[in-house]
DNA sequence: GTGGTTTAGTAATGGCCATTATGAAAATTT
DNA sequence: AAATTTTCATAATGGCCATTACTAAACCAC
């Protein structure tokens, strides 16, 4: 009973999710929300909460359809290709949308003032959660065979994540995804083989 | 003639400084910065103007007295070591004070309101100066035989400031020093090597 | 010492911010 | 159709923001 919605939920997320992807959470306002949204501010508040709410179910939509590319990387045969799936799929997401390039997760919260902190921690927890993932995999690569017994699992995955980062900076300060693929192609080069292969 | 100012422009800036690697351009307010510096607000008005002009010249000193490895690694003689000391460099400052972890360049404006545009600007013309700096570097490197003729010196000089970025984001996420030493050695570990030599 | 000039510090100003009170409108239930 | 419940939209609230009048104090030149 009552009445019912009249907007679409999951769009207001993704226009939310839009605004944050540009703007970062302090940045966005929510007049700028609301512009986007085609939805007034109470009805913002009543279906999400407050910002913070908001931000975070925009985060969560983030990962579910952009960066999917993770989950489909590990598993993937080798860790080479597990490590480039990740970076080329990286340099095309920063640089596929002109309006809002780089990463969410990185553009959101680097830096800001202090009530911001908690939504800082949810960003380094999710980075930590898909590093941790990274190097499992690579830690498997390795008693597998695939990876050499001098190589450090956790040290590759800090390695893939610093270029993908990396490289969301240089999406923010207008590089071209040519350019980014250049830089992917360096870092693969790096990439360790087994030598009794 | 006239009153004498009575705090230290040096100390206040350097003060400042610290304010915005921490928080960032947005993040900080003149309640954080007249805190950290012991200097009223329209002290620092009136020294540095307004909030713009302030981080500007706290950006200066930044590339003063943080940044001064970058000339030093241009002056080696290899591009390795170039690279090298670059990324090394870059792994110790981001670590080196646990209160404000990462790079200012980068924490300063990564996303934010659009009123912070034009400060978002001057970071990412300084990054592309440095940047520019390596590159041509690079192809000294290239022309003096340090680099074989395939290798690629716009390439390379991305890819070196995307690890150090990328580290810079890691470090404001809490790696440890030694973690990004080790990223800093999976980078360096295929640095294309003149083949004749 | 006095006049002119610069700085210091208090306290204000207007604007934008996130959040919400209030009441009208719409839909379901009885 | 009447009662109830939920959403919608206007407009308010209090707080923090950058910026600045304004007054008092300190210094220099004469």
């Amino acid at each position: 009973m009552g009445r019912h919605r009249e907007f679409d939920v999951e769009k207001v997320l993704d226009a939310a999710l839009c605004v944050f992807w540009r703007k970062g959470y302090e940045g966005a306002s929510y007049a700028d929300l609301t512009e986007a949204a085609g939805v007034e501010r109470p009805a913002l508040y009543s279906a999400f909460g407050n910002k913070e709410a908001l931000f975070r179910r925009a985060l969560d939509r983030y990962y579910e359809r952009y960066m999917d590319f993770i989950p489909e990387a590990l598993q993937l045969p080798t860790s080479r290709q597990v490590a480039a799936h990740i970076l080329y799929s990286a340099a095309d997401l920063h640089t596929r949308y002109p309006g809002h390039t780089g990463c969410l997760g990185i553009n959101g919260v680097l830096a800001g003032s202090d009530e911001a902190e908690p939504v800082r921690q949810v960003l380094i927890d999710a980075r930590a959660a898909g590093e941790a993932q990274l190097r499992e995999r690579f830690e498997r690569a390795k008693a597998e065979g695939d990876l050499p017994e001098t190589a450090k699992p956790d040290a590759l995955a800090a390695f893939v994540m610093a270029v993908s980062h990396g490289m969301a900076v240089q999406a923010k300060a207008g590089f071209s995804r040519e350019m980014l693929q250049a830089v992917t192609e360096q870092a693969l080069s790096t990439w360790p083989t087994d030598s009794s292969t």
